[in-house]
DNA sequence: AATGAATGAGACTTCATTCAT
DNA sequence: AATGAATGAAGTCTCATTCAT
């Protein structure tokens, strides 16, 4: 399913904590496919070979399974994803091409995309999941791509505009990606590496002195 | 046997005119607030200003209600956006000025914002639905601002790049700024005007032979 | 349908009382289809070709309207059935012979029976139409067969037996017959006058002196 | 946000096995009383001692659960009846008068004429349950009391007459028996002993030689 | 008299949650 | 720790009945 290995997954449960991954496995699928309210319990538990009851022995309601989910996937992606940016070396460019390439990756190609989509869509039910998203993925996110844009000002590569202000403009495409990819992509499949070259043409040209 | 009545209120009325869209409206409040399966139908008659019976005079199931109010709300609003677009004159920078400004407007400063999220947020259970989304919003307008690019191109005002292909590069802010609205705008609020001025000085700038 | 023409049928409404016969005979169709609970007001209206509200002006509740049904069916036709009892003449074997061939004719033959199967069916839930029904159907045809058969042992035509007491068991075949035809024609077509003419042989030889 | 639930009584009992059979037994006793559509599930579930929820754990819907009670009370009493008839020994006018006593015990005599009722009340919604009724219960019956007709016939017992076709005369007072004592009870008090007896006093006079 | 839009009580059914084993 | 049968609140939808026109 994804890189994330949980070793304990099988019926002789080798190993006790496997048993809350599975379960979140299991539920990040089904919140994915259905949504929060009409996903099942049951769906939930059928999925990770265990009974009912047990998901509530790790779990005190739904929402609180729900808010796992979330936390589960976004914790340690954010954190690999500072890990990265930490170590980089080179110019500005490079690095800012490595800062968009890795959302793209992340944002829209992995398995993380069906996050965003359950925070869009079921984001005004949970505030407080709201709050820790936009702190923890939004919020440092953007800090970050603020602060190499004006890094390459600094440097005398980029022209200086407000896109420090907004580097919204610069994740925009890559949070419309991963949605189309979840709604439009067996209309019109969609390229991602393509598009990201695309897009980062043009920002960087934009961005560039003449 | 069943339901004896109290002489209750206005029974019989004939038929005053406003009455699907009245609960068109109220349905569009109440999806954008809780989603589809949150939403009850009870509390949308309640915002109508009638029964729960009167709902299922006009529309089958929930499920029809719903998509009235999709197809209530995108039907208008692109047809408008199409009109404002055949009557453009003056450079191609203006006109897709015009056009990507529209869609800010449009997407993610109007009601429609609400429609955009809930096609998100519900779009995996309404097929029908997405596949009448993406025919008429989407599809329309990328065809749009694809043909932009092109007569930019053509008329040596834009770099011939893989744009064309890749619209989507355009209007991801603008979708994105869209869900913010929803979800962060209490967080931190959007200027959308500013937000537009510099991504399309940015766009514009990267898009225009040096 | 039947043969109780109802002359004011028609959108002209020629005849002002043919309106309820209209409604009744809908309503019969309907209950007898679907029984009292699962008929639809609605469509009792849609088939007598009135509104809804119509049914209200002549019908206090969907209760009344049944009632209506049932005596409007039984009435007429226990007169007709009294009617040619009483100017036999001939034979008490030919007169129980028509008796019984009137009970085939009339039970299991006509529309009545859908109206039998109605009292099986609803009986329970209208107790004073059993009542009606028992004392205007059951009781005096059952008593018209007991005197006939008081009468041909009086005329020393038939044995001593306790049949007087329980003219059910002549009854009975015919009232399985309706019961038949309606449940289980479409398995096995019963042939009604074949059914009677061995019914009757067998009582009649049953009952005769040795 | 759904069913905050009380501490309540006895959850999560292990299958007390003669569940399923007390459900059936109480939705017989509420479909006798009130037909198919007034009878209540939530009656059932009070009438068994279960919660309404129970019921759905072993039937999937209303309907589903009628034809349940239907099988559950028809099968062994068929068997039984069969049972029955395999064993006798004696007169063709013995084996006659054990098989139309049976017929009367079983089907006016006990709790199947409730049965009865609910097939000929319910049984245009059910054709399904018509048909298994039909083959079952009407068919195997009928082609019993054939057979025997035949043989009494064969043995020179019985006149040659059209009853082995017509084999539903000799089961129809039985069936209006069981009817009259649904409905009419308590108008007129019916001795299904005496009926027997009387019946079958005409019915073996009618078909011996004379 | 006739209409039919509107009402709202009430039914079936689902499913999150509990707890005896 | 784990199970899964049982619970019952709550939701969608139906339909008998009403009444302004």
């Amino acid at each position: 399913m994804n890189a994330k290995a949980n070793p304990g997954k099988r019926r002789g449960r080798p190993a006790k904590e496997g048993r809350s991954d599975d379960i979140l496995d299991a539920a990040l699928d089904e919140f994915s496919t259905k949504g929060f309210d009409a996903a099942r319990v049951d769906d939930v538990a059928k999925r990770a070979g265990v009974s009912k009851g047990t998901i509530y022995l790790y779990f005190d309601s739904k929402e609180r399974l729900f808010e796992g989910v979330v936390r589960r996937w976004i914790l340690p992606t954010v954190a690999e994803a500072e890990d990265m940016l930490a170590h980089h070396e080179g110019s500005v460019e490079d690095l800012i091409r490595a800062q968009v390439h890795g959302i793209y990756r992340e944002l829209a190609g992995s398995r993380l995309r069906q996050i965003l989509r359950l925070m869009i869509a079921e984001g005004p039910r949970f505030p407080h999941l709201v709050d820790f998203y936009f702190e923890t993925v939004i919020q440092r996110g953007l800090k970050t791509l603020r602060r190499t844009i004006e890094l390459g000002v600094a440097r005398g590569e980029f022209r200086a505009t407000a896109l420090p202000d907004y580097p919204l403009t610069v994740l925009g495409p890559a949070v419309t990606a991963a949605v189309w990819k979840i709604l439009f992509d067996s209309h019109h499949k969609l390229d991602l590496e393509a598009l990201f070259e695309t897009h980062f043409d043009i920002l960087i040209n934009g961005l560039k002195k003449a």
